[in-house]
DNA sequence: CCCTTAATTAATTGCGC
DNA sequence: GCGCAATTAATTAAGGG
């Protein structure tokens, strides 16, 4: 819908801009942005749990064809930067849309009976 | 039909990611302590950020990039000076 | 227009549990 | 084995001359 949208004031992913943009967004060593599909079913995943098990792990990772590995990065690097958001801001504040979905910091990782 | 205009017209209500913009001062603060360590503690970053006004966060990635300007302008100021001892 | 440089992203290392 | 803090390299885009 919107051509180029990036970016919210506080927060979350950044998609990449359509079609007119270079086609390599792949860095030196062969790393690779994940693609935007990718990322907001990660994000999806982490607004209803930041916190997932092994098993789920690797049915995401299998569904977005990412190693666990990768699931497992992005879900840490994605809890740090959202620790700091609420730090930095006492507030959930979001423009336009608030989720205040995120209130314990203290999700216990589900422990394996 | 250069696809460089960023025409959209119909949004201008986004705020497009404005970044932090450093006064002298601020950057005379970072500087110096850089000088004196490259690598400071948290606590120190955190006093920093509160001296100079702006979030612990961007005290950090201006470290982060100062570093890696720093590096780059050692490459390039002086390529061949140190005689490897390997 | 282009360079500087702040901000973001995926990945890595080391540590403690 | 996982989470987390700290850090890195590469990249992306804002700001200003």
């Amino acid at each position: 819908t919107h051509a180029l949208l990036r970016h919210d004031p506080l927060g979350k992913p950044l998609l990449w801009s359509p079609f007119l943009q270079r086609p390599l967004h792949k860095r030196k060593g062969g790393q690779v942005r994940f693609s935007n599909d990718q990322t907001i079913e990660l994000e999806k995943k982490f607004e209803t749990q930041k916190y997932l098990s092994p098993p789920e792990r690797k049915r995401l990772a299998k569904m977005l064809q990412l190693s666990e590995r990768q699931v497992k990065t992005w879900f840490q690097n994605r809890r740090a930067k959202w620790r700091r958001l609420k730090q930095e801001n006492p507030q959930s504040n979001k423009k336009e849309e608030l989720e205040s979905l995120d209130s314990p910091c203290e999700q216990r990782p589900d422990l394996p009976s | 039909m250069d696809g460089t205009s960023p025409s959209s017209p119909s949004l201008p209500r986004e705020a497009r990611r404005r970044r932090l913009v450093l006064s002298s001062s601020q950057k005379d603060a970072l500087q110096a302590l850089f000088q004196q360590n490259p690598y400071p503690a948290t606590e120190t970053r955190e006093r920093l950020a509160q001296e100079i006004g702006i979030p612990e966060s961007r005290v950090q990635v201006w470290f982060q990039n100062q570093r890696t300007r720093r590096a780059r302008q050692a490459r390039l100021g002086s390529p061949g000076s140190p005689g490897e001892g390997q």
